[in-house]
DNA sequence: TCTGGGGTCCTAGGACCC
DNA sequence: TCTGGGGTCCTAGGACCC
């Protein structure tokens, strides 16, 4: 099967996904500014999923409220979120991608995965990749390569759209080091300022930092995983050991914030019904529940509680009543969102499961 | 402009035990 | 009044990703 050669980690990364997979099927849309999120009612409280290159041509971006890019995009073609073709389409590439020979798949999501393969021409297998997506599902998508994961990763973004991009310890520090750090996958607005806090603008600077006062500011953990990702350092494992979820939520936000303690725990016993029949259809006994609510206007508390191992409804459903009566009163709730924690089969209780940071 | 809904993982701090 | 050292478990909350 293996072609030889040496290790090589490839991200494969669908081009706007969710709004591709929309014109697909509306094709009359080919060329228009699309913009998909909640219920496709730009009045409502939600965010866009996913925007086409035309909206995005405007400043429209995913987790903007809806109703602002509909004021951004007059003209747009504003669509409701259908999980249930995107997971189809998904489903559909990622059997492409396991079909490429030689190959380990690691699925990251909807529109995106992690290759493993051993080649002397990674850019070519790429290529060939994406001609077999494209052939299968008309979907267009980019390619990172790296000798690492993180590398892969961070080079698809180079790729956008339909190209192919690589970044290895050779070319990593010349193509990322000037850039702020805020651009390195799994760095984010509150790390990145406190980063500045310690001196480091810089991915560079971010390599080359002390161990010390990193640790002192993040933990020993994250504190060394931040400076390695700064080297873009890390595992070139690609795992596709199937993905065990944690847990399952349900969480909802109301279009008109909610107060009433009567309205709050109906809310939270409907979600609570939706999770359990999740929970259940897994198989696996509950071992935690978990509430989160957003405040108005825009305040966010979790509770969480230990549950004996059970299968039984009444525990779950008793403790999280509890953490419902610890909601506090007479303030204004947007949203609640109830999660039940599951244990993990035994064979997946000794790591084996992989983990979805740490590389 | 006003911030969805689905997740994962890490850390701090308190309780408790020996 | 000043109070060890080590460990585990649990809860709350923070941060990030798609």
């Amino acid at each position: 099967m293996s072609e030889g050669g040496r290790r090589w980690v490839l991200h494969v990364d669908l081009d706007q996904f969710i709004a591709a997979v929309e014109v697909l099927r509306h094709p009359e849309l080919k060329g228009m500014p699309v913009i998909v999120g909640g219920r496709g009612d730009p009045t409502e409280r939600a965010v866009v999923s996913t925007a086409s290159y035309e909206a995005r041509a405007f400043g429209v971006g995913s987790g903007m409220p809806l109703r602002l890019a509909a004021r951004k995009v007059p003209d747009a073609v504003i669509l409701p979120v259908d999980a249930e073709a995107y997971t189809a389409a998904s489903h559909e590439v990622m059997a492409i991608l396991r079909a490429q020979p030689g190959v380990v798949v690691q699925v990251l999501g909807w529109d995106e995965a992690f290759l493993g393969v051993d080649t002397d021409d990674p850019e070519a297998f790429a290529r060939r990749t994406q001609r077999a997506v494209l052939d299968g599902t008309r979907l267009h998508c980019s390619v990172g390569i790296g000798d690492t994961l993180v590398r892969a990763k961070v080079a698809t973004g180079f790729g956008k759209p339909q190209g192919v991009f690589r970044l290895t310890a050779d070319n990593w520090l010349e193509v990322m080091g000037a850039r702020a750090t805020i651009e390195l996958w799994g760095v984010g607005p509150k790390v990145s300022k406190r980063l500045l806090g310690l001196g480091i603008h810089t991915v560079t600077e971010l390599a080359h930092s002390d161990e010390a006062p990193l640790v002192a500011e993040f933990g020993p953990k994250m504190g060394l995983w931040y400076r390695q990702l700064g080297r873009g350092d890390g595992s070139n494992v690609v795992d596709d050991t199937p993905w065990v979820a944690r847990g399952h939520g349900r969480e909802t936000t109301f279009q008109e914030n909610i107060v009433d303690p009567v309205d709050i725990r109906r809310a939270a016993l409907e979600l609570f019904e939706q999770v359990l029949a999740d929970v259940t259809a897994e198989g696996r006994p509950v071992v935690g529940v978990g509430l989160k609510v957003r405040y108005a206007p825009f305040f966010t508390k979790t509770f969480t509680r230990k549950v004996a191992e059970t299968f039984d409804r009444e525990i779950a459903l008793g403790k999280t009543m509890e953490l419902v009566a610890g909601i506090e009163p007479d303030r204004p709730i947007r949203l609640l969102g109830v999660r039940l924690e599951m244990a993990l089969p035994d064979d997946a209780r000794d790591g084996h499961t992989p983990t979805r940071s740490g590389w």
